[in-house]
DNA sequence: ATTGGCACTCAGAGGGTTTGAGTGCCAGAA
DNA sequence: TTCTGGCACTCAAACCCTCTGAGTGCCAAT
C-alpha cells in the first residue's frame, strides 16, 4: 500500500507539473503545498514514488515528472473532476444555438470542445447501431437516372445517384418503390440484407438488372452507416504545444490516419466518471506515446451511438478536459435527441 | 534589364537551394552548373542580383537564397514545367478509379494532390455557379415532417428534413409538390428565389404557414449551394517540414482558419500555365508569409468551378508541383464530368 | 569583361568552466 | 520508528572563449 502522504506528494506533484511544465524538486513543493513536514521528507516520499515508478527523474539532478502510471493513478484515484464554470456552460450553450442538420451539429461541436480544451478535438460520427428504416423513397431525376433516399429513425438521411443506362419506366418505378417500402420499413438496417433476399424474385425477367442495381446501392447506402469517420478539430493547438513533444510530426501523422484512430477510439472503454481514457504508452499507437487520448460516448435518439473527445500531451489538464468531455457529450446527446 | 548570365545564375541558385535546403555560394555553384566563368565572375553576378533583391544573404559571410521577387521571377520566367512521370499518371488514375459521389471524388482528389506534392493539397467545394434545378422533390417521412430534396444538374443532391409541426395532408403535399416542379425545373439556383416571388399566393390561406416553411428550407438549400467550404489533406506534411519555418504553428492556425484560406484562393487569378501562384509574403494573410500557395480551377460539370491547390514552404518544387496540380485539376473536371 | 589573389567577416562547432537546482544519505532529534 | 538539518555530490544548462572555414568584396592584372 502506498502511504497517504506519499499520495498528497504525487497528486501535488502532478498538479503542479501541469500548471508549470518544468520538472518539480522538493523544496518547491513544500513551499506551494503546506504539508507540515520538511523538504527532506517529502524526499523520502518521492524516492519511494520513484520505486513505484510512479514518477521519474529526467536526469540525477532534476526535479520529478509524473510517468504513465502516475497520471493513471492520479486520475483514478487524486483526481476530482472540476465542474465546469457558469461561462463554460454558457458557451457551450450559446455555441450550440441554431444548429440544423448532423453535419452541422457534429461540426459545431467538435469546434467547441476544442476550444473548450484547448486541444486537438474529435468526433466520431454515429454508427450504424440500432438504428432502422423510416422510409425509402425513389424518384426518377432524369431519363436514365434514379435517385434512391434512404431515411433512418434517427433522423439520418442518405442520397444516390443511380444510372440505369436506359429509360426509366415510370410505373415500373412505382412498383419497386412501392415493394421496398413495403419490405423495408420499421427493419433494422443490419437486417435489411436478408430481408431483401428473393426481393428480386418478384419482377419480371426483363427487370431484375436494373433491380439489382437499386439493390446494390441499397446496400452500399447500409454499409455507409457503418462506415466510421472521425472529424478533427485544433490541430494547430498541438503545435503552439511545442515544447510538450519532442516532435509533432508524428503527433499529426497518426491522428491524421483515422483507421487507426477509430481503432484506438472505438476499443476504449468508458469506465470511470463515464469517460474513457488512455495515457502516454497505454495507447499502443507509435507517435501517441506522448499524448492522452479522453473520450466520452454521446447517442443519436437513442439508436446511435458514438464517441467525442480529446487528444493533448499526457500532461494535460484531466480534470478540467474531463469535466469538458463529458459535459459537451452530454450536450451533444441532448441535441440530437429531438 | 537583367543580362542573361545572370538570369541564369539565378535560376541555378533556385534550383539548387530547392535541392540542398542550403544558402548557395559562388564556388558550389560553378561546381554544380558548367557556366564556363570562373567563381569571381558569378560573385559579380550575384552582387547585381542582390542590388536588384532577387537574392538575399542570411548573414555577411554566407550564401544567398532567393527572395521571394527572386522565386516569382525564377516562375515567370525561367521555370520549365516538368511533365509528369509515367508512374505520377499511373498513379492518378488507379487513385481515382471507383470513385462514387462527390464528397468521395473531392476526397480521393486531395489525397491524391497532397501524396503527389508531398505538401498539403486543399480542394475546395464547387460553389453555386450556372447550376440549375434538376429536380424537387417533397416526401413525408413521419406524421408531421417532410424531406425535402433538390437535386442540380450538376447532380449535386440535397435533403433536408422539414418539422412541420402539425399532421401532414398528404393531398397538400403532392399538389406543393407538383406546384414546384413545375415553376423550378431547369431554373437556374441563382433566380429560384425570385421565380418563386408570389409562389404561397396560389395556396389556400391555411396552408400558408407551411408552404413558407417549405420554402424558406428550399432557400437553404440554395444557399448551401453558395456556401464555400474546404477540405484538406497532409497537414503532417508541414510538420515534417519543420526546418522550413521558424515555427509551423501560424502555419496550421491559418490554414486551418477556412474562411481566410477561402477568401485568398477565391481571389487568386490563374494566370500563367493556368495556375496561380502566390509566393511568401504575396500572401497577405499573417503566419502564411514563408508559404507559397499553388492552386488551379476545375470545373464540374461546366456550371460549378471552385479551386484546388497545395500549400507548401516558398521553397518549394514549382516545376513539380505546377504540373502535378495543374494534372489533377484537369482529372478532376474530366472526372467530374460523367 | 574576366580573373586570381587576398584580406575580411561571421555563424557555428568545439571545449572548458561555472552555476545552481536538486538529490541521496546520514546522524541525531522527537 | 519517523522526521529533520546538514552536507557532499551530480549534472544540465548557461556562459564564454577560441577556432574554423565557407563565403564575401574588392582590386590590380589580364
Amino acid at each position: 500500500m502506498i502511504p497517504e502522504r506519499s499520495l498528497e506528494v504525487l497528486r501535488a506533484i502532478v498538479q503542479d507539473y501541469i500548471a508549470s511544465k518544468e520538472p518539480v524538486g522538493s523544496k518547491s513543493l513544500v513551499e506551494r503545498h503546506s504539508f507540515g513536514v520538511s523538504a527532506a521528507t517529502i524526499r523520502n516520499d518521492m524516492a519511494f514514488l520513484e520505486d513505484e515508478e510512479l514518477i521519474h527523474a529526467p536526469h540525477t539532478s532534476a526535479g520529478r515528472v509524473p510517468t504513465d502510471k502516475g497520471y493513471r493513478l492520479f486520475v483514478d484515484r487524486l483526481n476530482e473532476v472540476k465542474p465546469l464554470t457558469v461561462a463554460e456552460k454558457h458557451a457551450i450553450e450559446s455555441f450550440m444555438q441554431g444548429s440544423a442538420d448532423l453535419d452541422d451539429v457534429l461540426g459545431r461541436t467538435v469546434r467547441l470542445l476544442s476550444q473548450l480544451t484547448n486541444q486537438v478535438a474529435m468526433v466520431q460520427y454515429p454508427t450504424l447501431g440500432k438504428a432502422s428504416v423510416q422510409t425509402v423513397e425513389l424518384i426518377p431525376v432524369s431519363e436514365t437516372r434514379l435517385l434512391l433516399i434512404l431515411v433512418t429513425d434517427s433522423g439520418r438521411v442518405q442520397q444516390h445517384v443511380i444510372e440505369l443506362g436506359e429509360a426509366v419506366d415510370p410505373l415500373f418505378v412505382a412498383e419497386l418503390r412501392a415493394k421496398l417500402i413495403g419490405s423495408l420499413t420499421g427493419v433494422a438496417l443490419s437486417v435489411v440484407a436478408e430481408r431483401l433476399n428473393g426481393f428480386v424474385d418478384g419482377f419480371v425477367a426483363a427487370r431484375t438488372g436494373q433491380v439489382n442495381l437499386v439493390l446494390e446501392t441499397l446496400y452500399d447506402q447500409v454499409d455507409a452507416n457503418r462506415q466510421e469517420k472521425i472529424i478533427l478539430s485544433g490541430t494547430a493547438k498541438l503545435a503552439r504545444r511545442e515544447e510538450d513533444f519532442p516532435s509533432i510530426s508524428p503527433v499529426l501523422e497518426a491522428i491524421e490516419e483515422q483507421v487507426v484512430l477509430l481503432k484506438l477510439i472505438t476499443e476504449m472503454q468508458t469506465d470511470n466518471h463515464g469517460v474513457g481514457l488512455r495515457i502516454g504508452r497505454e495507447n499502443t499507437v507509435e507517435g501517441l506515446s506522448n499524448t492522452s487520448i479522453l473520450v466520452s460516448g454521446y447517442e443519436n435518439g437513442g439508436s446511435e451511438i458514438a464517441k467525442i473527445g480529446v487528444i493533448g500531451p499526457t500532461r494535460m489538464d484531466y480534470s478540467s478536459n474531463i469535466s469538458a468531455v463529458r459535459a459537451v457529450a452530454r450536450y451533444l446527446t441532448k441535441t440530437l435527441g429531438n
